[in-house]
Order: C-alpha cells, then sequence, then structure tokens
DNA sequence: AAAATAAAAGATAAAAAACTCTTTTATTCC
DNA sequence: GGAATAAAAGAGTTTTTTATCTTTTATTTT
C-alpha cells in the first residue's frame, strides 16, 4: 500500500509529535529506536518532512525534531502525499494510464468507492488523534 | 497498491481468457503487445501463472495460452494472491508486525472496514465477468 | 525423422527502493 | 571564540523489482 518510508515517516510524525506536547525535542537517534527503523535512513526521512514542514527541526545542543502546534491537524493524507506523492488518488489500480468516469476499467467504479473511503480515512486522520488513542493505552504503535 | 507484475497478470489473463473464448490460444507476444507490457517480461509472469493454475499452455505451433472453462471462475484475489501473495489480506497499512484487534495501530479498525471492501471487490470479481464488461463496449483494458 | 514453432528455464542487466557512511553547517554552552 | 552537539547534505552500497537475452524442451507439421 505504502512504501516503506512513507510507513516510517508516519510512525515518525506521530512519534516526534507525542515528544513535542512535553515541550521537548527528540533527535534522530531515538525517533528511529522508536519507530524500529534504520537510523540514518530515518534520518533523510525527516530531512524530506521537514522540507516540507510537516516537522520542524533545530541543529546543535538541546535540538532535535519537533511538530508545532498548529501542525498537529497534519493528517495521514498529509504524510503520504508528502512521501509517496499523490497516486493513490489519481493511478488506477489496474495500473491503465487512461482510466476515468468516460473510459473505465473493468473494475474502476467499484474501486472508486473503496478509494473515497480510503482517502476519506487519511484525510480524517490527524495526528492530534493518534496522541489520544496512544495515550488512552488501548492503541499502539510499537513493534515488539 | 499491486506490483507492476501483478497488475501485467490481472491484464494478461483477461486478454487470454477473451480469446480462449474464441478457442484459440495466443502466444506470449500478442498478450504482450495487447497489455502494453515487455515480451520476456511477461513471458515469466505467465510461467508463474501457469505453474499456478490460472491459466494453461501448450507448447508446438499452435501453442499458446489458455484458460479453461472451469478456470472463468478465477477471481481477481486469486491472481493477486498468486503474485503479490496475500499481505493485503493480513499486513498492518502502517507495517507494524503486530496489529490486530487485541493489539491494534491507531488505524486498525478503520483500515478494517476498508480492506474487507477491498477483499470483497477482489474476490467477487471473476474474470468472465471481465470478458463481458469489456464486450459490452462500456470498459476497456487498453493502454492507448 | 527433420524442420518449425512456441513455451520453459536459466542467466544477466538495468532501475528503483531501501539502507549506510562521511562531511558540512547551524546552534548552544562554556 | 572554541568545543560539543545535532541536523543537513552528499556520496555511496545493498537489495528488490523490473526487464532482457539465450538456451533448452515439448509439440506439431511436413
Amino acid at each position: 500500500m505504502f512504501s516503506k518510508s512513507c510507513e516510517y515517516a508516519i510512525k515518525a510524525v506521530i512519534c516526534i509529535s507525542q515528544k513535542s506536547r512535553e515541550g521537548s525535542r527528540i533527535g534522530v537517534k531515538e525517533v528511529a529506536k522508536n519507530i524500529d527503523a534504520p537510523e540514518h535512513f530515518t534520518a533523510k526521512i525527516l530531512q524530506d518532512l521537514s522540507r516540507k514542514n510537516i516537522v520542524q527541526s533545530m541543529k546543535g545542543p538541546n535540538g532535535g525534531f519537533f511538530v508545532e502546534k498548529q501542525d498537529l491537524k497534519t493528517s495521514l493524507a498529509d504524510i503520504v502525499k508528502a512521501i509517496d506523492g499523490d497516486k493513490i488518488y489519481n493511478e488506477c489500480v489496474l495500473g491503465l494510464k487512461v482510466c476515468s468516469q468516460k473510459n473505465p476499467c473493468p473494475v474502476h467504479n467499484e474501486y472508486r468507492e473503496i478509494k473515497k473511503n480510503l482517502i476519506a480515512m487519511l484525510e480524517n486522520n490527524k495526528i492530534e488523534h493518534f496522541n489520544e488513542m496512544i495515550d488512552s493505552g488501548k492503541y499502539h504503535l510499537k513493534m515488539k
């Protein structure tokens, strides 16, 4: 469904935002450990997310990554678009270059509904949400 | 969503089954042209589908690929499972190794519904279906 | 039986994705 | 200002996926 980078990105953003609520920043090393991803690879992804303003960063001692309050409204869709692009929005399930309402592939109509729900899910789920869910103890992100 | 191989496989099976209804077999070269896929790569995929009994094959002059009548009941899910495995059935959207009803990731419950619909779509759509749809002229598989 | 045809199998190559390592730049603390 | 810290940037490497090329095997036709 999503690329590995994208999966890591989602987990990383949630992880960083949790730290941010406590008022502190978090370094690559700790993020990587938390989300069970390779450290340097995580660094690349975080650079990308930072360039795209999904997370913020500060260099130097006591530096690290954090998310600003207004960015808690970032949705899963925003992260997915930032990393994997908008192919889930546009691409045909069968990979046809031309597949539209006017010129549909055999599963176009059925898939449209599924896609609609998937996109709705990605857009409605914001990171502030996840913080609450994970706090509740009923949901997790751990790889154990 | 699916690998390239899998997309090709789906199109190839539909393409072959259409020829089979006319009572004739079809060679790799023609399949590849029809589905706009590289010839030798298509050959590999067809070998795989043949080993897994989703299509049949015959060597020699007048040989080629075909699908038997009973195999028209093959669903998209069967093809996807044969090529990409059953990860859409089992894997967590966020890539967590542990993600279940008892130990859900933050989107587990919402995604479960979407997954259910997706799987239903894949299982309900059989290739005999597609033949009719494409015959009707309202749906297509062409890459033009 | 020989020639022709077409898939099967095996080996190789190219591209993309995933991952690693090293150097540079910005910031803070002393 | 100098040392220490941590991200940014750049330059690899490895693995997986996608694609190509060559040889072998099975079948048919003559």
